[in-house]
Order: C-alpha cells, then structure tokens, then sequence
DNA sequence: GATGAATGAGGTTTCATTCAT
DNA sequence: TATGAATGAAACCTCATTCAT
C-alpha cells in the first residue's frame, strides 16, 4: 500500500465516494464507489485498507480543501467583522458550488465513523481561520459564553442560509448579506 | 380471546429502535431492536409491517412527544418574546434529558426515509408552537429574510446551545440564556 | 381434533385452500387460506394436524367429490363405448365447472407431499368408474399394453381436449366430441 | 488478470438446480442449491442475478437441450409419419435418460414464474421439430380440431408413454413402439 | 499493481406452529 | 373451541473483504 502507483485514481475513488454517499447515504457499497470511480472492485482496497479508512481519509480531504479555500480568501490584516465576513461568504460559495462535498462532510461529521484522531488532524489545518474564530470567541467570552459558541453558531446560520438559498437561489446575495448580518448580532 | 397485542411491547420496540439507532445510526438491525426489547426477531414485524414503517412510526411518536411537551408549557396569551423563550427552554429541557431521542429524531429527519405523509402528520401536532413560529417569522420578514429563517434559526442556535452544555452541564442555565439572547438579537 | 364441532369451517378452508392454491401454489401461507375462510391462524390447526395434512385431505376430498359425480352419471349396464363416453363428458364438465378444483388436484398429485396412503384411498372411491376403465383396459392389453394405458390416456386427452376448450370456449361441444374420437381411436 | 467466471460452475449449479428442484420443488432453497453445487451461498449470485433468473435460464437451457437432440436425429425429408416417429422416439429417449430434468422442465413450464420472454425464446429454438408437428397439425384441422391438438396430443401421449415404462422398464421399446401407434391412430 | 470471482456472515422478512387468553 | 400474538428457523439477497490470476 505504502506508495501510491496513481493519485488520479485515489482521486477519482474520493470523488466517487462523494456522489455515492450523497446519492445513498454512508452505507453505500464500496463496490459502487469503485465501479463509478472506473476501478475495479478490490482496488479501492490497494487505497484504503478499508471501508472506514476511506471515509476517515475522505473526511479529512474535504476539510483540508474548504480550510485551503477559506485561508486563501482570508486577509489576516484585516478588521475582525472583515476577516469574519470573509470566512462566512468563502464557506458559503464553497458550500453552494459542491452541495454534495457539504452534505456529505455533515454526514462524516455527525456519525461516529470518523476517529478521534482524524478530527484532531482536521482542526489542525484550521490555520488563520481559527485565529479570526478564537479572536470571535472572546467577544462572545465577554457575555459569560464559552469561547467556541461563535465559531458553532456560524456554522449553524451558514446551514440556516444555505438552506433558504437553496429554496430561492436568485435571492442569494441578498439572502447570504442578511444572514450574515443576523449572526453578527447573534455574537456581538 | 387470544393474547392482545400489548401497547408495552410497541412501546418497548420504539425505545429499543432509539437506544440501537442511537448507537449504530439508522441501519441499526431489526434484529437487535427486537432482542433489546426482550422479544422475539419476528415479534417486531407484528407490530410493524416492515422497518421502514418502524421508523416513520418512530419519527412520528418521537415528534409528537416533543410538540405535546412545548404546547404544554406555553402561554398562548404571552408577548412574543416571552412564548419565543418558553419554546426555547422547553425544547433545551426535553432535549437534554432526551439526547438520544433527539440525535435519533435529527436523524430520521435527514434520512430518505421518512414519508412526505409522515413529516405532514407531524407538522400536523406542532399547535400553537407553530403558531409563534410564524409570528416570529414575520419580524425576520421585515428585515428581507424569508419566514422560515426564525425557526430554522432557532433549530440551528439551540443545537449549538446544546453542544456547549453537553460540555459544561453545571453552567447550564446561564448558558440556555445567554444562548438564547444571542439568538434573540440575531432574529430581531 | 377428534370430533369437529363445527364442518362448514372445515369445509370453508378447504374451499380457501383451493383458491389460495390456484392463485400462489402449494407455497400458499396457512394463514392467508385461514383468513380467506373466515377463521383465525390457529384455527385451522384444529382441523387439520398441519399443513401437510390439510394438503392430503383436500386432495382426498376433490377425488371424491369428482368419482361421486363420474359414478351419478355412469349407467353400468350400458356399452363400453356409451360408458366411456359418459365418463369423458362427466369430467370435462366438472373440470371446465371447476377449473380451480382441476388445477390444484393436478399440483397436488404431481407434487410428492400426498402420501401414497392417501393415494390408496383415493383410487379406492373410483367405484364402477374403474370398472368401466378396466374394461376398456383389457383392450389396450391385447395390443400388448398394459391395462392402464386406457385410464391414463383418457386423463392426458382431456387435458389437452380442455387446453383447447380455454383458448375456444365457443367451440367447447366439438372440441368435446372430436376430442373423445380421437381418443378412441388411440385405445381401440 | 482476475479469475474468470467459469461455465463449469455455472454448470455445476444448473445441474445441482435440477437435482435440488427434483427432490423438493421450485421452492428448493438456493443454498442447497449452491452447496450441492460445490459453492457458497453467495457465489450462486454472481452467476444468477436472483432466483428467479436462475430458473428462467434454467428452463431455457432445458429446452434449448432438447430441441438440440430432437432437431439432430430429426431427417427433414423424411414422411410425416417417419418425422412424427422420430420425434416420439428421440424425446422419450431424452425423457427416460433424464428423468429428473424432464419433470423440473415441466414444474418450470407449469409455474407462473417463467417469463413469457423466456418462453418465446425457447420456442424460437424448435426448429424443424416444429414444421413436423405444424404439419401435423393440418391432419387434425381437416377433423376440425385446432392445429394444436396434434403436438399436445403427443406430449400428453408421451406423458402415459413414460409412466408406463418407469414401471416396466424392460418393456422399453414394445411400449414406445405400441404407444406410438395409439397416438398416430387418434391423430389421423 | 490491478482485477473481479469467491466467500460467508449478516440483514430483512416470511411462515408453520404453539400457546396464553 | 376459537383466537391471534409470539416464536425462531429458514429463505433470499447484499456486501466488505480476500485472493487466484
């Protein structure tokens, strides 16, 4: 297994997982995942010793591509409000561009699938998005709640407004402004 | 005559299906709720025509435990904020004395699973909570925001509320409060 | 079991039986035949030791009821041929009568659930009918075949002879008549 | 590069299809059938989709078996009545030598599971057997029977025909050859 | 390394039969 | 006696994983 003969079909077995997860849920087989990326069957086991290895792989690769993707978009000078707004329309745009990457990375998050040890690995690549969150979370600090209630509660309004955008999409901009504005209340 | 179907057993079977699922996500076996309920493998599939019709029966009786409870302890003459804080707390309570059947409610609620004609039933026992509801809304309307954002919004802020709690359960109050301020100023 | 109290119930799942067979085969569930006669599950089992007895029982009870009506019509003073005749039109009518009756008699005696005790007593009812058959035996047996080869031909030309009557019904009393000639011919 | 699928397990389990159906039914257990077959339960479903698929192309290749045998000692040139031998001879052959595939070919036949595509397909192999037994056919509609009385006629003769001789198997040939004659008379 | 046939444990569901009521 | 809930052994089928090629 050490070395990888080809990446592109790690990836293309990653990709397909993606779309099978999202059209059938976690328990879909692994003989689909396989066969969508263009691989056959027992080749996904010369990628992933199994079944879980794949998700937990799977769920760190996502979240190292949204934290990239935010991080690139982050201006680490800016003001607080700006870093946060700019935090909350990257994840937005990423969220919307690939619904199923979203829906599928909630559904790793939220089953006991994904080790300990890989949301550690996940959080670590947080990198200048923590530090604008944890800036957050002080004000939050303030009013006597812990210091993670803004970084949760943004990720709970963004849900909240993918959710309306996706019901009336031509109202997006609009709908994404404010929302925004709501949860700026919400923490200040 | 014979033996009457006894409410205890279904009762037995639907709390077994929270315990299991709450452990093993929705493709907890049948087999297992059975014996955890201290019946036989077939004995399920007398009360329940197959386990789809478990789960939706499941989601059913789950939502309207929790309606009944909220429209129990509301105040429909109270001010807005008022009825708004009771839902609030009331839901918090039956959600922390309750947490896996609400993990396991949230659950079926994602699922593919559950009937349209099911979700409208249970929309059917929401009373006067929805009532409020869409009073609420009707604030979030004046901002440009569809209606729906209050209630979603409400959802989202007290799933975080509820994480933040699970961590430090002696600040529980002060933390329901704080909580549900945020959440105040986010939808005003 | 030892005295029914009640034979219209027996008789009721023996007539659920026959249609419930005609319909899904021997598979057919002892509950749906208990319910399409109007008792309970268990019900039938107070009847009938089990399945399999049921089985040899109806088989038992339509060979009677079919050497009843083949022997009310037969004139044992009559020719060979007139008697043969007799013989041929009698169970064609009760055959096209009760084509559920024919085809479930058929997949009993094909299928190896009728013990040869009850095949005894079956054989044991044919009455002057398997004197006129034995006749007619005698025959064949001068050509060298066996004196059985009359009865069973007889049996394998009304099957076809009442094929063709399904597919013509209109044509059912010329089909009867060439058929019988036809079959004639063969034995004489 | 993989182990490829091999026509003899796919035999193997046909075969042991066969033996299993004979002894208990259409509704002998796959796992029989596969254990018979010298395979696990499993593998039985990369050669059949379902059970149902393993009998349709069961019922085929019986067919298609038979209509081989009859169509190679059949002499197209030959009179009818040499033909009509021929064909009588060459199944009750294929019949006695396989006694167990024969009775399966007309469980499956009989049943309702044997798709109507399958049963064209079958047909399509008749062959020259079929052009004998059409022309055949035509001696009977000049009495005014169907064209079908002719071929049905021989199926059920060769029926009695076989019966006959499981019982006296060393009166083979005289019973074939007597029998023959009794079918010819009734369809001249 | 890549393939896909082979495996068999395990999942859902059916059903003949028993037995408490 | 009549009832139908309870039982659990099978039945059919799926699927993660292994391994011969």
């Amino acid at each position: 297994m050490a070395r990888m003969r080809s990446p592109e079909k790690r990836k293309a077995l990653l990709e397909a997982a993606v779309l099978e997860i999202d059209a059938s849920g976690l328990s879909a087989p692994t003989s689909r995942i396989a066969s969508r990326a263009g691989v056959a069957e027992g080749t996904l086991f010369t990628y992933f010793a199994n079944k879980d290895a794949l998700l937990n792989e799977l769920y760190l690769e996502l979240k190292i591509e949204l934290y990239q993707r935010l991080n690139a978009e982050l201006d680490p000078k800016a003001g607080l409000k700006v870093r946060t707004r700019q935090i909350w329309f990257s994840f937005l745009n990423w969220a919307i561009e690939y619904p199923q990457k979203r829906k599928v990375s909630l559904q790793l998050h939220m089953s006991n699938l994904i080790a300990s040890n890989t949301r550690d690995q996940a959080a670590a690549k947080s990198g200048a998005v923590a530090a604008a969150l944890s800036e957050l979370g002080e004000c939050a600090a303030k009013r006597g709640l812990p210091a993670e209630f803004a970084s949760s509660s943004m990720g709970a309004m963004q849900e909240v407004a993918m959710d309306l955008i996706a019901k009336q999409p031509e109202r997006r901009e609009q709908l994404e402004r404010e929302a925004f504005e709501a949860f700026w209340r919400a923490v200040q």
